[in-house]
DNA sequence: CAATTAGGTTTATGATGCAAACAAGTTCAT
DNA sequence: ATGAACTTGTTTGCATCATAAACCTAATTG
């Protein structure tokens, strides 16, 4: 079996570094606060915005935004069970492919 | 520690799949030809001939074209050891922001 | 009341990945 | 021997994407 071809099968949603990072907090978190997401990631506002939106739309969380006071926005993003599953899936499938990697590259020695 | 603004920091030419793909190939083969390449990945050519150029442009394999019987084109690539050392430090960071981040979740428990 | 801050979203642009078209030569069929 | 099809790649064009800058609405501060 050739191991190579799999790599290209990654979910490209999950792989983008920002999104991994993402995803990944949210794993360990569950649920966070957007200005607290972006303090663990590190990624500006606008971006880290359109990357959730991005894995929104994916299915892979929940953005919740309420207005404290009527007046001041408070997002709150929370994992969904989906996300969870896809992103265990993604490591589970790149310790795959890596384990595949090693074994082939002995038998080609 | 908080691991997730490490992510960004993954080299973006060996992260992406289809190079990913090819650097694990020659990781393993050290020296292949563009056809055998091909096979191994599922590329078209075109997107090996074009991932390959910008793997070349780093550093990470070098390309030889020689000419069979002067004619017939036939392209062996060789990963270098700046190449080598790339994609062995990339999956090595990749661990450490695992496991770094299994560590973060605990203690956020 | 003007300026700044808070909490995000939208827009613009520059880069990127990909497939389709192209190139340069060879072999095969007739 | 001529042209159709195959080899072995490269170049081009398009569509997508990631990012920073600009923007928005409301609140607070000087």
């Amino acid at each position: 079996m050739m191991p190579f071809k799999e790599m290209a099968k990654l979910d490209k949603i999950i792989h983008e570094p920002a999104r991994l990072s993402i995803m990944s907090a949210l794993d360990a978190c569950t649920m966070a606060e957007f200005l607290f997401l972006q303090e663990l990631t590190g990624l500006t506002k606008g971006n880290l915005s359109s990357h959730l939106s991005k894995l929104e739309r994916a299915g892979f969380l929940m953005i919740d935004k309420q207005f404290v006071r009527r007046k001041i926005p408070h997002t709150t993003i929370r994992i969904t069970r989906e996300g969870k599953n896809a992103i265990s899936s993604y490591w589970k499938q790149l310790d795959q492919i890596r384990e595949i990697t090693k074994q082939w590259e002995k038998k080609n020695k």
